[in-house]
DNA sequence: CAAGATTGAACCCTCAATCTTA
DNA sequence: TAAGATTGAGGGTTCAATCTTG
């Protein structure tokens, strides 16, 4: 049917909207007060020293992140300026390695980020909830077929 | 306690992700491939026509959509461009209008953000699930005090 | 050649000025 | 003057070229 969302529809998805936006912005501002990293930034950062200790080659950042490659050429461009990074190498032994300052900045951005998530998310689920809540978000999560992971 | 996020939390943080950046990714894109707006633009065209009935004063207009000035004055300048809407007046007096066609392009965007609205969260959530589920995120959007409404 | 990185162009968003005008 | 709109500057994202280089 070609109908438009009813009432309740409505309301419901608003408040998807809403909770949603505040989180992501909550989870957000927590980083870049504690850090200055932004999400971009975050992710990049903990990719590297999770999964490779520091260092990694771009194009398995590129599949990890599930990003564009010319969104993680400017990004890695970016991040490389302010120091939080390097690149070296080209073609398939293109390398990227945290900074000293970059893998300090993500430490303290994980705390931060575990610290938000858990006030924003976990907190607000009533205990008897939670079973059936997070079943759900999984449901909703698997239309995500073919997507990326970004932490 | 300044501890990093357990496996099962993150196993949930990640899935929360996954599932809000597939849905509003489905749903951008269901609208862009209908209509070609984008989502700033169904928000703005959304609130002219049904709240003002195709017209209204951008102070208004800034109020409901909870967005900063620049960003509302930066968007309704490439949406004059683009022939979606006009503008006219100053001060109190600036009046933001839609054009037939702006109207036309949000009738059909607000069909297919109901399809993919649908299809990506209503549908995935199983019957007996959805009572606990809403409460569950209107308690979590329940900390976007202060915040706007995007539709 | 072909995979992969980069860049041009344009959209989106935010902060901090800088107009405008009632 | 002060509320409100706009603009300068810069980070972030995407698409479509355009390099590079193994």
């Amino acid at each position: 049917m070609d109908a438009l969302l009813s009432e309740s529809e409505m309301a419901n998805w608003v408040a998807w909207k809403r909770a949603t936006d505040a989180v992501m912005r909550a989870v957000a501002n927590e980083i870049a007060d504690t850090t200055g990293l932004s999400p971009a930034d975050f992710s990049v950062l903990t990719r590297l020293v999770e999964e490779g200790n520091g260092t990694m080659r771009q194009q398995r950042l590129a599949d990890e992140l599930g990003w564009e490659r010319s969104r993680l050429s400017r990004q890695l461009g970016r991040m490389e300026v302010r120091g939080l990074l390097s690149r070296k190498g080209s073609g398939p032994e293109r390398w990227i390695t945290a900074t000293d300052s970059g893998a300090d900045a993500v430490a303290l951005a994980r705390v931060a980020h575990a610290r938000a998530v858990r006030r924003t998310v976990t907190d607000a689920i009533e205990a008897s909830d939670r079973t059936t809540f997070w079943k759900t978000i999984s449901r909703i999560s698997a239309i995500s077929d073919a997507l990326q992971a970004t932490y």
